[in-house]
DNA sequence: GAGTTTGAAACT
DNA sequence: CAGTTTCAAACTC
């Protein structure tokens, strides 16, 4: 009920994100990061409402090419925007639902000038992780961590003077409209400050300390990886990601029973599943429609290239 | 649904 | 590297 309501929002932006990335870019052709679909590594398909796309797998050439342009001038282009640290999870795949540390990170940290970490258009607040020192936003409200590092509640922040000029301009306009989210609240309550606000189980990276096995990829590709990942066949080497990445990477999160699109640059040749359908048309994860399931745990995001593992099979539940 | 706001990405 | 422009999402009305 209630909740789930709250958790249907939620999953109604994420699902579309996640899920089947829906974007609406009229320019950039969906070659740039601007776009949606393109900076999570899926192909556009059809609910997209873009407009000249080129990120399609007739244009696999392009995409890829300008993948790689990208990823030239900046590796973490394409890595995940949250990023775990390194005290971060113990063990997860057992109960991380509860407990996950917030640990996790913005990668690059937001510019954020007035949103205050209480609008999307924080990426950190996006990803539901705290502010770290690479953050450059002014006037923070980050409750899982502000910049400087304090993770206090509320309280403190509020009390910042920062905070305080711009929550006075924000505030005001919004008083209760803004904060976070109610459910989200919710989970905050019981979980520590730094609790990331949903990605509980969505963005948990695994770490890779785990015993995971590094996991057999040819899961992913076998299951319905044919998608509309980018595989990067045909340039003999789209290994965009170096070893380096490998690490953000290891900590995607890890796909759930249904997973989308992965992207698999890294070129398993073995792998070359790719388009499966003829018409390369994707359809979205079956069983998911983005129905949040309130039971389930709807996190489904799509990986990029290497996929880490399943912490065996998702013991959640 | 149209218009505004916002901050990342891209460009210079 | 910093400033500006471009862009599409998030948000508001």
């Amino acid at each position: 009920m209630a909740s789930g309501k709250s958790y249907r929002r939620r999953f109604e932006h994420a699902g579309e994100t996640e899920c089947c990335k829906r974007c609406n870019c009229k320019k950039s052709k969906c070659l740039k990061l601007y776009c949606e679909c393109f900076a999570a590594g899926v192909y556009c398909i059809e609910p997209c409402s873009c407009q000249e796309c080129f990120n399609k797998p007739i244009h696999e050439d392009t995409v890829l090419a300008t993948r790689k342009q990208i990823e030239s001038r900046n590796p973490l282009a394409f890595a995940l925007k949250v990023i775990r640290s390194s005290d971060s999870v113990p063990e997860l795949g057992q109960e991380e639902s509860s407990k996950t540390p917030a640990s996790a990170r913005h990668k690059r940290g937001c510019n954020c000038k007035k949103s205050s970490f209480l609008k999307k258009y924080c990426e950190c607040y996006q990803g539901g992780v705290g502010c770290s020192i690479s953050c450059r936003c002014e006037g923070c409200k980050n409750a899982f961590g502000r910049k400087d590092g304090s993770f206090i509640g509320t309280e403190a922040e509020l009390d910042e003077e920062e905070a305080e000029a711009c929550e006075k301009s924000v505030a005001e306009k919004h008083q209760q409209k803004i904060e976070i989210p109610k459910n989200e609240e919710q989970r905050l309550d019981s979980a520590l400050p730094t609790t990331p606000l949903r990605l509980s189980r969505q963005m948990v990276s695994l770490p890779f300390s785990s015993k995971n096995k590094p996991l057999r990829s040819s899961v992913f590709s076998i299951g319905g990886s044919s998608s509309g990942l980018y595989t990067s066949q045909k340039l003999g080497k789209p290994n965009i990601l170096h070893p380096e990445s490998k690490f953000e990477r290891h900590s995607q999160t890890v796909p759930e029973d249904e997973m989308p699109e992965i992207l698999q640059g890294d070129g398993s040749p073995s792998t070359g599943v790719k388009t499966a359908s003829p018409n390369s048309k994707r359809v979205c994860p079956p069983n998911s429609d983005f129905g949040p399931s309130p039971g389930r745990r709807t996190g489904r995001k799509l990986i990029l290239q290497s996929i880490p593992s399943f912490p065996s099979l998702t013991p959640q539940h």
